[in-house]
DNA sequence: CTTGACGCCTCGTTATACAAGGTATAACAA
DNA sequence: TTGTTATACCTTGTATAACGAGGCGTCAAG
């Protein structure tokens, strides 16, 4: 589970220029080194959630193929929001790892 | 939002030693520098569901003032859920960090 | 005698990940 | 021709979970 996390690592894709939905699943899985390998009915509306809060936009497509896509490319305002939600990330993880390598078992 | 993340940062403050539920919210605001400051409706549910879930015990006590406490420990099975999900979350947030980082801009 | 800290609880709202299912086309094999 | 697979999009329903708001009771300090 990505609670909350999926939107940033979609943010995060984006920057990298202009893809696809199905496209996105591939990148992630390869970024993450295998580790995410989302389904579709986790991406789809996850991008349309970015798109009507305006941090992505999208225009129609189509592949090498002739296959019709959905290209997202992000907002200036999603640049600036996937910024904010980096340094979240950071001060996040920080924490947690905090939280769990703080914890020495007790000194019975 | 700690989605997902609660219960392991609770397993692991309970790694310390028994602890109450009010005296988790401080402790996790001071091991994670004041970054978490959990409201007590989402902290007393989580305790609930670990105790359902067997990886935490709870018996009534009482603080030196006389006041009743419901004191949590780890069982065994919560000991090795930790465990667990120490390794989850370490292979989590690297593949987050990984997604996060790889993103160079797009060469314009 | 009221305020605030301690300490517990529950209920309702909201968000969201995801499974399950559906559509359509291209390429390739039987 | 007729699957079957990969590409590519979508929606609906369900389960979970964080959390705000509220309530209950005790004790100490003003």
């Amino acid at each position: 589970m990505l609670k909350g996390h999926l939107d940033n690592i979609l943010l995060a894709a984006l920057r990298a220029g202009p893809a696809h939905g199905y496209g996105l699943i591939e990148d992630l899985r390869r970024r993450s080194e295998g580790h995410f390998d989302l389904p579709e009915g986790t991406v789809y509306p996850a991008l349309h959630r970015l798109e009507l809060a305006r941090l992505i936009e999208s225009s129609w497509s189509h592949s090498p193929e002739g296959r019709r896509r959905r290209m997202y490319a992000l907002t200036r305002k999603g640049v600036t929001a996937l910024d904010e939600r980096q340094s979240d990330w950071s001060r996040f993880s920080k924490a947690v790892s905090l939280c769990l390598d703080d914890a020495e078992p007790c000194p019975s």
